[in-house]
DNA sequence: TAGTCCATGTAAGATGTTACATGATTCA
DNA sequence: TGAATCATGTAACATCTTACATGGACTA
């Protein structure tokens, strides 16, 4: 997962959710997979053991919701080192391999901002996000301009779908920084 | 992993490349770490098992190079079966699940359709897309404006981010489909 | 000759997938 | 009362990650 710590994104994603508002194990599943935009697994056999881990490793904390109608079930919330855990993670530095190779886990850590860290950082993501971006995308260009002549046409317009995705976040990014900024 | 045969994507990969030319599982390494665009892990304990796999189920076959200067490696073709597997892959119809959840796959599978299953079905595939993103893409309109106010900025502004992907993704299928169109 | 690249592999561990299982509650 | 939904879980299996290991060939 390359993800510097142990964590994986899936466990990150709950920890975001759940450290917004307590959530159960059920409630996670139906956002992953009722919600479009996540690439998350609403599998029982992911969700559950993945919140027993972080209930270990004392990140969120499972209480027994007694509500008088319903089935009981497990609300969990985050403890004050899950959000700090998640804090940690989305203020990592931006690199070069997290462009290339973990743009969800990016868009993952910037979900979550305005709520955990505020308009300030978040702001400040994005301009770093623009910057690598900025660095990256001439590298795709002269690839492309170094093979285009060898590749078949279908290859190449994959190719080039890549990087229109690339320039299409890149556009997104001047959108997002123009939008903080007008409501700073 | 979804796909509905017992395939990883990681060996689809292989298995693409191999089709079209004999690789080492070094030269397949090299080329998931230096070409960009490619998702792949470029680590011996994933390359070297998938092959392995790929050539206990006969798909693809390992002779040795006798080169007289380099050391000697195992180069990879692809059987008539390994070739017939690929090309039924590329040819299963796009699906909702796909454009939600597999759009990498998706673009694996058309990269290599020149080559494999001619310009022809290069061309249908395309159109398929284009169909389908037409379908799906309202309703990640429809999400965002029942659930706009309701959300952070970050969160907005991210889930506008993977809107505007798709977006992006559509404009390509129809300049694709000119392309093709133009060269038949 | 020391370092880097070529080249292939294994081992331990964590995670995710698929499928199965259970039982309560709601609604037709 | 039967079906669908709520709700949580386990078991078997395959795959991937990280780290380690080996040794030949090239080059400064």
């Amino acid at each position: 997962m390359v993800n510097r710590s142990s964590t994986t994104t899936l466990a990150f994603a709950l920890l975001g959710l759940i450290s917004q508002k307590p959530y159960s194990g059920y409630d996670l599943r139906k956002f992953f997979s009722s919600t479009p935009m996540t690439s998350f697994s609403d599998s029982p056999g992911a969700i559950y053991p993945a919140l027993r881990r972080l209930e270990r490793r004392g990140l969120i904390r499972g209480r027994v919701d007694a509500g008088k109608d319903r089935r009981k079930r497990r609300l969990f919330e985050a403890t004050p080192r899950g959000r700090a855990e998640f804090r940690r993670w989305q203020l990592q530095p931006i690199t070069r391999d997290d462009v290339v190779h973990h743009v969800d886990s990016l868009m993952l850590r910037f979900a979550f901002m305005d709520e955990s860290v505020g308009r300030a950082i978040a702001l400040r993501f994005l301009k770093a996000l623009h910057k690598e971006l900025a660095s990256y995308i001439p590298t795709l260009h002269q690839y492309l301009k170094a093979n285009r002549s060898a590749m078949p046409l279908s290859g190449r317009l994959a190719l080039e779908s890549g990087i229109l995705g690339y320039e299409s976040l890149f556009r997104w990014t001047k959108a997002a920084i123009a939008a903080y900024q007008k409501e700073n």
